[in-house]
DNA sequence: AGGTTAGTAATTTTT
DNA sequence: TTACTAACCT
């Protein structure tokens, strides 16, 4: 508030938000003509700065609100952006351009679908969907999904959209080798069953737009028009089609302004293209380069240590992170050496613990890992020893079950061209129309060229029974539906539809422990209908836009892997793992060589950088995977970091660890022996483990401990086998063995 | 039509 | 190890 006050009130001072910049930064801000590129390492005040340039274009008076675009690649960073700007300019920003490239590349496509085919109510499809229709696509072509999966093809169609190839666009030197050579035929014919179904996918709203705006001049002279400044966040991570839909905007007003990393590049596995932010110059003649390397994130050791790794990556445009304050002192790196992953989790557990007990808050330490499993041994220890956690990243709200149902029925009520929705909820709940039926309806949508709803309208007459009544019912019911919407609005007619067609009424039957879960979700969904103000803009906001309803706040230890870190920070940061093959990731190499090196490197620059204060790295030497026990190396990043920037725990009993044979060398499903930790009088001796027989039986009532799940009662006895309800990790049956007293 | 069983595959995933 | 899917049975 005071920033706005003093940038509108001064005479001669400078605004707050110019202000509080350094010279980097600011320049940054106040270089607004022609195309400028600023290389911001991480912590270095990035979001400060693109949100300081965007206020100070409207404070200048160089463009209203509506003639700024901003792009970002997440919704969360969008909201930021927005939230931020509004603080600057003291009241809240209208009618901004400002979004994910998926979001503004929709808002800009409804305007113009007919141009592509489409209707503008079109539906956006998720990656379920996606699959789904591209397997009806490849069973049509004959095409034998064991030998060709499904996935495959998805991916091919989804780097060609990358890319910004439409079907025809697709050179031979570009085309892959799939189903000897018919990939260009299946992605043409998906693209076909969009359309019909009157539907893009997430890639499909960037190719599209980008290709309307390559072959109608008249379209792009518009947006030319419109918009006087771009703004884009982690240009790093774009991919082809991004890149060409923001050099076609940019050919108008030249002002573009790209924030971005090379070396937090690390998603070219998903088509982004570290060669858009190399290249920035030649694509953008005259383009100005601001270097930001002053960090107010981290401590010295911590920066010393990630730039020391990432000196080793080839392909860099070059920067160096110095700490911003003169505090060079901090702690040093710790880097441990443990004998398994079981030991990994006991080990950071009790870290978490301890510096819990000096005060430190538990929202401020993280666990980052290369892999989504690794989270679920760290989770079972923290359940076990009582200490509150999160994991974020996990699955979406939007991904659940009962959300994605409910959903399919306000698409066939919103559109009932839209098969896909109606083929999910024709047979759910079960009202008896099998597969049989289902395909009869196909054949004659087929046939007939028309949407399977209209199919089974057609077709319905000529069923029988008990088939011909329920699907009677279901279709008049969404006649009356779509009648109701008009008069009662969307959030009364989704109520009701959910509970007439038996839906709500299934879960409700529903004996499974999830049941209840499922209903609070449907509810929640429909209280958060309310916020809009059509079905279909609610429909696109889910898609697009809807995320993890994770509470992000509290007291907990946050457990992700290191991709969804990116962008946080933390106190504390645990980053185990470090192991070859794990992190680096051996499939990753395998894949992408010595350039997929250099991203894994990356994403360990990432990892070490979310650290302010303390950074805490482990590797094991022997990981449980699946079911046996696997030797590993600890990673060829641990020895790039500085020895001086390091204090290494266990790192003397590690190499020995691998010198010697152990007892009882991993024999599958068996724990291994078990090194004797440093610090012990016993240091280097091997100790296995057996586990001890129990001296004194179990009874029911007692209070009993579990490595895995922690505290609990024990409810029933039957000889060695008891069940136990935890209070954590609720009822389970296990061997009493595995149980101690408490 | 719907439930059961055997076989198979298991990174990262902002939209 | 688990989780998911495709053939298989009732």
């Amino acid at each position: 508030m005071a920033d706005s006050a003093e940038a509108h009130t001064h005479r001669g001072a400078e605004p707050a938000y110019l202000a509080r910049l350094n010279p980097e930064q600011r320049r940054a801000v106040e270089t607004l003509d022609g195309p400028v590129l600023v290389l911001a390492g991480a912590g270095t005040g990035k979001t400060r700065v693109l949100t300081a340039r965007f206020a100070h274009i409207l404070l200048s008076g160089r463009a209203w609100p509506g003639q700024v675009l901003a792009v970002t690649f997440t919704n969360k960073a969008a909201r930021e952006m927005a939230a931020r700007v509004a603080a600057i300019l003291d009241r809240p920003a209208e009618g901004l351009w400002l979004g994910t490239f998926h979001a503004l590349c929709a808002r800009m496509l409804r305007r113009h679908a007919e141009a592509v085919g489409l209707k503008p109510n079109f539906t956006i499809l998720d990656t379920d969907d996606q699959e789904r229709l591209l397997k009806q696509v490849m069973e049509a072509a004959g095409i034998d999904h064991r030998r060709w999966p499904v996935r495959a093809m998805m991916a091919i169609i989804q780097r060609f959209k990358d890319r910004g190839l439409t079907p025809g666009r697709v050179t031979p030197a570009e085309d892959s080798d799939f189903a000897g050579g018919r990939s260009v035929e299946i992605y043409h014919a998906y693209q076909q069953r969009l359309l019909a179904v009157n539907a893009a996918d997430f890639g499909d709203l960037l190719l599209s737009m980008t290709e309307l705006l390559r072959t109608q001049p008249e379209v792009l002279a518009e947006y030319h028009r419109k918009f006087r400044f771009i703004l884009v966040d982690e240009y790093q991570d774009t991919n082809l089609v991004q890149y060409l839909w923001l050099r076609l905007l940019a050919q108008g007003s030249k002002n573009i302004c790209c924030v971005g990393d090379d070396d937090q590049s690390i998603y070219s596995w998903r088509g982004a293209e570290i060669e858009n932010i190399l290249r920035f110059e030649k694509d953008f003649p005259g383009a100005a380069i601001i270097r930001l390397e002053r960090n107010y994130r981290s401590t010295a050791p911590i920066l010393a240590a990630a730039s020391h790794l990432i000196a080793n990556n080839e392909g860099r445009l070059g920067k160096t992170l110095r700490p911003a304050a003169a505090a060079s002192e901090g702690e040093k790196l710790q880097v441990i050496s443990l004998w398994d992953s079981d030991e990994e989790a006991r080990t950071v557990g009790a870290r978490i613990e301890q510096l819990r007990r000096e005060g430190e808050s538990l929202a401020e330490m993280a666990v980052l890992v290369r892999a989504g499993f690794q989270t679920r041994a760290f989770e079972e220890r923290l359940i076990a020893i009582g200490i509150p956690y999160r994991v974020v990243g996990g699955a979406k709200f939007y991904e659940r079950q009962e959300i994605r149902d409910a959903m399919a029925y306000m698409r066939v009520l919103q559109q009932p061209a839209d098969d896909l929705a109606f083929e999910r909820i024709i047979n759910l709940p079960r009202r008896g129309i099998g597969d049989t039926t289902l395909r009869s309806f196909h054949a004659h949508a087929r046939a007939h060229a028309v949407p399977l709803y209209a199919a089974a309208e057609a077709l319905q007459p000529a069923q029988k029974g008990r088939v011909r009544e329920a699907l009677g019912e279901l279709l008049r019911n969404f006649a009356r539906w779509r009648d109701q919407i008009a008069r009662d609005g969307h959030v009364a007619t989704t109520a009701a539809m959910l509970d007439e067609s038996g839906y709500t009424e299934m879960w409700k039957n529903d004996k499974s422990p999830e049941a209840p879960g499922r209903l609070e979700n449907l509810r929640e969904l429909v209280r958060a209908l309310a916020d809009f103000d059509s079905l279909g803009g609610f429909l696109d906001h889910v898609a697009l836009v809807m995320e993890n309803d994770e509470a992000a706040e509290g007291e907990r230890v946050s457990l992700m892997t290191l991709h969804a870190a990116k962008g946080l920070e933390f106190d504390t940061v645990f980053l185990p793992g470090w192991e070859e093959g794990l992190f680096p990731n051996q499939r990753a190499l395998d894949e992408g060589g010595a350039r997929a090196l250099e991203e894994e490197r990356r994403l360990a620059y990432v990892g070490l950088t979310r650290a302010r204060r303390r950074a805490i790295v482990s590797s094991a030497a022997n990981r449980r995977i699946y079911a046996n026990w696997q030797a590993s190396i600890p990673s060829r990043f641990i020895d790039e970091l500085p020895e001086s920037e390091i204090s290494r725990i266990g790192a003397d009993s590690a190499r020995r660890q691998h010198a010697a044979p152990a007892p009882g060398w991993f024999v599958p499903g068996q724990r291994p022996g078990r090194l004797i930790e440093a610090g012990s009088d016993r240091q280097g001796a091997w100790e296995v483990a057996p586990r001890p027989a129990r001296a004194e039986a179990l009874g029911v009532g007692d209070r009993v401990f579990h490595q895995k799940f922690g505290y609990g009662r024990v409810m029933l006895v039957d000889g060695e086998k008891v069940d136990v309800r935890f209070e954590k990790a609720g009822e389970k049956k296990l061997l009493d063995r595995f149980l101690d007293k408490a």
